[in-house]
DNA sequence: AATGAATGAGAATTCATTCAT
DNA sequence: CATGAATGAATTCTCATTCAT
């Protein structure tokens, strides 16, 4: 019972962070739309700022936890691809909690430490994918941290560029030419799609 | 007199936004440390999110308007170059204003109808430069807007991580892949640098 | 406790709006002077309007709770004379309630709707008290909303009128003279006093 | 051109007023109705008061102007009945001037003062029909100040309600039992209509 | 754990009025 | 006379947070 208030009030935030902004959602709109009294809200979170980080790493990892296990037997192109349908299928089930990370990544309320926790934890297997890739022979050369925020940066435009224009999501040239632009950003020249 | 007034309010809007966030720079402090009274703020601008989207507005006309006019008889990929160059030269002479670009396009302080005025107005050029290139035969066949969206991003991702790491400015590595990156996403195969 | 806040608030509601008006009273004032907070305010009363609409609509109640209950057997003239020195006398200890009323009766801030709320249930009464009198031969055969608006100005005029003159209170003639035009306003020729 | 500029304010006031309130009509909104710069509106009346004032003032003579002139050879009950009809015909013409009055006749914003001008200025002939009438031996000995507060109320509330009701203007029934009901109050037993 | 009334600092915005042009 | 940009105090209302029940 007690859980389930604190998953109720997290899915009431979101729902309200994403329309109508981290302070245009009020503490009390949120205990509301989630059906508790205002003072439990922070008895399950010490204060909005907490609300919004733990919303923000739960985010996270359910998505991280969506994806395919890295194989290191197969082919990187395929394993990035496996992966980069899974991610999108998830993003387009929900279209919120990617608006959410979209929107307040940025966002002051994110403290450098959740920035810092989300990323460790999500994008661990990028890092995995790039070396198998330069083994293969596959993927550039290029530095990894700028390669890592370019695979987080397409990835995300490309998810909220569906999510804006559902009718494309089954557009085969569209889905296709998203995948092509964030492998072909990474590839060593001559292994390009 | 009155323009000036108007342009110290947004240019210390532009400070207090991305020191501390949209809504935590009161429309006061705004108007306190632009040297002018509460009230001249919304003299000029009818509410605080008319102040936000005109600064938006002015920051993506200026960048605009810094860039090298297009050639259309240069070869695509130096044309492409060098606006890169220039754009991101900019971008690292006003960090702040890449910065307020990066953490508010996604706000739902920023209306649609902002958003739309002012990709129409700056970045057409793509449009341009992609309609070049494809007759020159460089630039890969995937829809204009998705491919719009992700030049954007990957200008967007690029400046900020350079503003946030000045230390490798001048790296060449650095900057070369990710003009590198940039260039290779939107590459037909074959044009890949 | 709850419920004496909110009563706290409305009684310094209207003293404030009778001294200062209802746009001078702020509602800062009126918090300060009930002895709870701005804050506090805000939580009985959703705005300054539905403050208002509350005020006026407990007056209504309470004056209409103070009056003697028809009775259908007396004489019309007895009955209402009954009433009308109730009402008086209710007035007369409560000036600034009648003042209230007058002031704000046809003000924007009173809206149709709370303004028809009051009608309905507290102008009732008089409807029946005009019917009676039909009977009894005794009240004219006028539209009864013209009457009842008649009825409600003249005892409102009346009511203020001693108010601001309390030397008159005592008065036989200025009392005798104030409910014949009263009554005579609403008698069937041949029935006046 | 310059007194037109001052009708001009008084003119879009007096729409504002009626519309939005003594406080809610803003002087910047009013000069822009009147198609002044705000600047102007503060040449011709020294501040918001003023011309509040001014506005009442200004209505109250022109009724009075409007009226028929006594003649002290008519009947009383005809010459009253004359009154009444050129009264009311005027502020059917003119409903915005009479809601004005009405909602404003008790505002702090218009001094005692102000409000004693008018009483003398345009009240003046109702005595004299009263006294007109006394001789005549057909109006009641009342005291004369609540008399006069009770002629102007009836006629106020009269005019608000076919005011409020248009499609009873020309509702004989209704036009005659408001004069009746005028008459009747004012009136000696045995001559009520 | 859960409740929700109470708090009061702080936010955006308004507005009568002034004054240099 | 006329203008309208500038002023800054004042207003309504919000909101994260607390705490007695």
């Amino acid at each position: 019972m007690s859980a389930s208030k604190r998953q109720q009030i997290l899915d009431a935030a979101l729902v309200l962070f994403v329309q109508q902004g981290l302070e245009g959602a009020a503490t009390a709109k949120i205990a509301k739309a989630a059906g508790v009294a205002t003072g439990t809200l922070f008895h399950h979170f010490a204060n909005k700022q907490e609300l919004i980080s733990a919303l923000y790493l739960q985010i996270k990892r359910q998505m991280a936890d969506t994806l395919p296990p890295l194989d290191t037997d197969a082919r990187t192109l395929e394993m990035a691809s496996a992966i980069w349908q899974g991610a999108m299928a998830w993003a387009l089930a929900h279209p919120d909690k990617i608006r959410f990370l979209l929107a307040y990544y940025q966002s002051p309320f994110l403290t450098a430490e959740t920035r810092k926790t989300a990323k460790f934890e999500t994008l661990g297997f990028v890092l995995e994918l790039l070396q198998m890739g330069r083994k293969e022979g596959v993927i550039a050369d290029h530095p990894d941290d700028l390669m890592m925020e370019m695979c987080h940066t397409l990835f995300m435009t490309s998810a909220a560029y569906f999510i804006d224009h559902p009718q494309l999501r089954e557009d085969a040239d569209h889905q296709q030419a998203a995948m092509a632009m964030f492998w072909n950003a990474l590839a060593k020249p001559g292994h390009q799609i």
